[in-house]
DNA sequence: AAATAAAACTGATCTATATCATACTTATTG
DNA sequence: CAATAAGTATGATATAGATCAGTTTTATTT
């Protein structure tokens, strides 16, 4: 039989699905005259867990890591790149402060709704709520699959997992320049610093990627996704 | 600074929240009228993972674990009580199947609901569709938690964590007898059989636990609590 | 361009936890 | 109520991966 899913699971969220297609005009425009746009530096803290969670985040660009805070390590849960929104889960009865924390990894611009207003277009708009709802549940099945990962693959099947990842849902290309620091691979798969870069050297020694300085190219892509797999 | 959260968490989704209260007459009637109760005995499993989602399945009586299948481990993403529902986030569009499996600890007893009524119910009531929202997060932080403690913490806090989660969120009582078995605890743990039961004769050790045959008593909370918190 | 800071890298060491092998106990079944 | 299976317990061993302590390289600042 064959495996039913999860396994070749990856990091980066990136929702095929807008929300904001199922309100009409009007709904549209309370949006617009209740928005902020902010921009904001490459390392800079866009939102904070536990915080009040005054507003539901649109990022319109840039790449931004979503994350718990912890002691004495962070963990990612997903990356998101433009057009995704952030702080949906903060979203539920007797709750107002954000459950996660996202920082940016480069230069990113996000647009500011006010949480009131959102959550009273879901309360009146039920297709925009079951919008909602989809991209809630997309997301999900992405945590799920980390979770997996994270707590039964180990290292280069994680490693592997990421790049892949990058390369296929974040740059669309084998080749790319990694705005992320080994340290941050390191957050994202739940290993040291030091295992990273020893895990690169390995891939590097086998003739599956090359890199120099922040790029990286994936040679054996056959390869990575079967290191990816078996874990 | 204190920590935001997190750290301290557990395994027990026991949601406070009802969707069906939204509902009105009308639609209470449309789900009575296509629903069918179903018996599980102990060990059944009640939904697997990648097959089709033709329902919602409403635990009235029992204990269930919801669960990723894995290679060769299988992932605990929640224990679930009566009152609660299973299957939500297969609600997506472009999705129709469970994301995950569910198998009773205990005898018990469900209601199936039909998926595309409930989906025909969350777009036509926003209200309904907002409870779904709210449980889905309030599930969500559940998850996160679990998430972060899996990868962050110890055996010994882990452990604590779900005796802690199972006397206080389950049982609401400090003596209980146990349904799961030494082998579930390491999947819900993440840890192996083994691992459990030394980490169990640890605590009894200490004096921190009593057991015998099924049945398990926490002695000493406090110090549970700061072994949970240490991790 | 020199000075400083931050990443990237390397090797040695250590440890938490899995795995294996085996014994014992409690359930389940014919 | 034997017989068989399933679950619990324990000790010995192995190892993946973290941690520590450095060095080198690349960025950033003055």
């Amino acid at each position: 039989m064959h495996n039913t899913g999860y396994t070749n699971t990856c990091t980066v969220y990136n929702s095929k699905l807008s929300c904001f297609e199922e309100l009409t005009e009007s709904e549209l425009k309370i949006i617009e005259e209740n928005k902020v746009i902010v921009n904001y530096r490459k390392g800079e803290n866009i939102c904070k867990q536990g915080s009040f969670a005054s507003h539901i985040i649109y990022l319109s660009e840039g790449l931004v890591k979503v994350y718990l805070e912890g002691n004495p390590k962070n963990l990612i849960l997903k990356i998101s790149p433009s057009g995704n929104l952030i702080g949906l889960p903060s979203i539920y009865e007797g709750n107002n402060v954000f459950l996660y924390s996202a920082a940016t990894y480069t230069d990113s611009v996000v647009e500011l709704i006010d949480i009131n207003i959102f959550k009273q277009l879901i309360q009146e708009n039920a297709k925009f709520a079951y919008r909602v709802i989809s991209v809630l549940n997309e997301h999900a099945v992405q945590i799920y699959g980390r979770f997996y990962c994270l707590t039964n693959k180990q290292l280069h099947g994680r490693l592997a997992d990421i790049l892949l990842c990058l390369a296929q849902r974040i740059f669309y290309e084998m080749e790319f320049d990694l705005p992320l620091s080994r340290n941050d691979l390191a957050e994202l798969t739940g290993m040291s610093t030091e295992s990273v870069i020893r895990v690169m050297k390995d891939f590097k020694d086998d003739g599956l990627i090359e890199t120099s300085g922040k790029a990286i190219k994936i040679i054996n892509y056959e390869m990575m996704n079967r290191i990816s797999e078996v874990g």
